[in-house]
DNA sequence: CGAATTTATTTTATACACAAAATATCCTCA
DNA sequence: TGAGGATATTTTGTGTATAAAATAAATTCG
């Protein structure tokens, strides 16, 4: 590297980037589930569950909700069980693969995520209150750069620690 | 409201904006989780409470520690637990106050979390790789805009939900 | 002084999270 | 057809996370 300094610069340049990105995440992601729980009786995990089964519209495999929500296989399991217990999503046993089953929004749970997630978008909407819809923007473009560049450079991480 | 489509409209706009921001910090969290495994024996709260040791130079106590990483006041106490366990950090009880403790890196935690501070800044860079400096300083500007605003405007949360 | 309050920490119970192993079913191809 | 491999899900074990209750020590104030 013919400027060593310049170099030591952008590193440091990225983990303060890093660590605000962490902090900035986290602190939301706090109100909104303590927000959460004064209101209603899921978790946030759960909720993005039904988030996602209402967005697909239809039914999903345990798989898919997995990799979906970037969360682990078994962990999906644990989430869906709880779900299933207060009624919110059902399972659904297809005849033709029994590996498979289909999760699916009850009606119940259709009705109660329609109602969470109205009051989720007006909370969200109130925490950036101080945003311009350009800064906002400006933040989702910056926010999907940095993501395609983590996905882009991940194979890097294992090799050589230098260069 | 004077202008209800405009407000919708604004209110999609953030929502869209955290779900970027929820899923760009989970994808580099996780990238960085995982190399953190292959190569050393800490988790990423772990190394977080280490570096803020590292940090702070010198001693700090339990309720220190959890507000500085925003996280539960009993949480703190099982990570400490294993950090002790791995001789990496130790309790000290001073006299005059024997409600508190310190908690302080020892030698071994103090080489130890170095090793790993420098890789840590490595991968990082290497996740940001495609971000100019530039991007990263309007990123980071960005950032602390959002959070400052979750801050400001945490109260509304439980107030009436229109206006 | 001594009872109320505050502060610091741990404990408890519940719910994620992961990785890895186990199980069950399907698919393929000789 | 039936053995080997692939896929889907659950189970297991460990480590965060939370909130709330319990414990313990210090402080305050009548």
């Amino acid at each position: 590297m013919a400027d060593p300094e310049k170099n030591e610069n952008r590193e440091k340049e990225s983990l303060r980037t890093w660590l605000r990105l962490l902090s900035c995440e986290s602190m939301i992601e706090q109100r909104l589930r303590s927000v959460f729980r004064q209101h209603f009786d899921v978790t946030l995990p759960q909720f993005d569950v039904l988030s996602e089964l209402e967005h697909a519209s239809g039914a999903l495999t345990m798989s898919e909700l997995s990799h979906e929500l970037m969360v682990s296989n078994g962990n999906i399991t644990g989430v869906i069980d709880r779900l299933v217990t207060m009624g919110l999503v059902q399972r659904e046993r297809p005849e033709h693969d029994r590996r498979i089953q289909y999760i699916r929004l009850t009606e119940k749970g259709s009705a109660e995520f329609r109602r969470m997630a109205e009051l989720h978008e007006t909370w969200v909407n109130q925490l950036f209150a101080d945003l311009s819809q350009k800064d906002m923007q400006q933040l989702q473009a910056l926010l999907l750069k940095a993501r395609n560049s983590a996905v882009q450079n991940e194979a890097r991480l294992n090799q050589g620690s230098s260069e």
